[in-house]
DNA sequence: CGGTATCCAAAGGGATACTG
DNA sequence: CAGTATCCCTTTGGATACCG
C-alpha cells in the first residue's frame, strides 16, 4: 500500500497546508509533474531519460502514486512492444500557478545561500567560542 | 552537518523548483514556519506545545536548519532561566503568498481523496482481473 | 527552560537482475 | 518497452534520559 487514506498524521494540527504538501511535494514528484506539465505526454523511458538519476523502481512507485492521487493519467496501449503514456491530469494542471509561484521564489535562493555562509562563519559551538 | 551546501543532487536537472522545495518543504518545516508566520514569536516550549507531536530533538534540528537558511531568527536572552525566542525572518515572510496559494489549493484535496477511492476500487492486479 | 546525547526501529530509496 | 523482484544500505525520526 502506497498511501494510507485512513492515517492522517499529526503535523497538520498546527498547519493547514501540510496535507497538500504531502500530496504534491514528496520526493521525485515535483520533477515528474513539472516535466509532464511543461513538455506534455511521456512514455516511461522518456521520463527515465529526462529525470536522469531516477531508478525504474522509484519512477514506477511515484507514477503509481500520482496516478492514484489523480494528478497523472496513465494510458496503456496493448501493442507489441507495449506502449504506455503518462500525462498530467486537469487536477495536476491546476498546480501550475503554484509551481509558477515557487519558480518565482527561486530568486531568493541566493539569499538562503548567503544566510548559510553567514551562519557557518559565525561560531555556534559554545565550547569553541573565541570571543569572551 | 545539517545542510551540505556543496552537494546539489540530481532531481533539479529536470525541474527548476526542486531546490526551493528542498529548502521550504522538508518535513516539519511547514508547521513551524506556518505557526511563526501566523502567530508571531514563540519560545521553544510554546512551539513544542503548538506542534504537539514533535519531539524536542527534531524541533531543535528543524529550527537550526531554518535559522541557518535565514528563514527564522533565533534570539537568546541570557537570563535565569534562559529564554529563547524564535520569529520568522523577512525572507521567511516572503513565503506567505506561496503558503496562501497552497492553502487555496487545499480545496482540491477531496478530489484527491475521490481519485484514491476510484483507484482502489478498480483492479490493478493483472493476475486477479475479473473482467475478460 | 532549552536544549543534548544515545539508541533504535522503520522507511525511503539505490543497485542490480530479471520478466511478459 | 515497461516494468517487477530482491537485496541492502542509509537516512529520518521517534523514545528516552540527561544536562547547564
Amino acid at each position: 500500500m502506497i498511501n494510507d487514506t485512513t492515517t492522517d498524521v499529526a503535523p497538520e494540527l498546527a498547519c493547514p497546508i501540510t496535507p497538500v504538501v504531502d500530496v504534491v511535494f514528496s520526493r521525485w514528484t515535483t520533477p515528474i509533474l513539472w516535466v509532464l506539465n511543461e513538455y506534455g505526454r511521456h512514455r516511461f523511458v522518456e521520463l527515465e531519460r529526462r529525470i536522469t538519476t531516477i531508478t525504474p523502481k522509484v519512477l514506477t512507485e511515484r507514477l503509481r502514486r500520482l496516478e492514484r492521487d489523480g494528478l497523472v493519467v496513465r494510458t496503456y496501449h496493448p501493442e507489441v512492444p507495449p506502449r504506455v503514456e503518462y500525462e498530467i491530469s486537469d487536477l495536476g494542471r491546476s498546480l501550475a500557478p503554484l509551481f509558477a509561484a515557487l519558480s518565482e521564489w527561486s530568486v531568493n535562493l541566493d539569499k538562503v545561500e548567503q544566510a548559510r555562509l553567514d551562519y557557518d562563519t559565525r561560531d555556534h559551538h559554545p565550547s569553541r567560542r573565541t570571543s569572551l
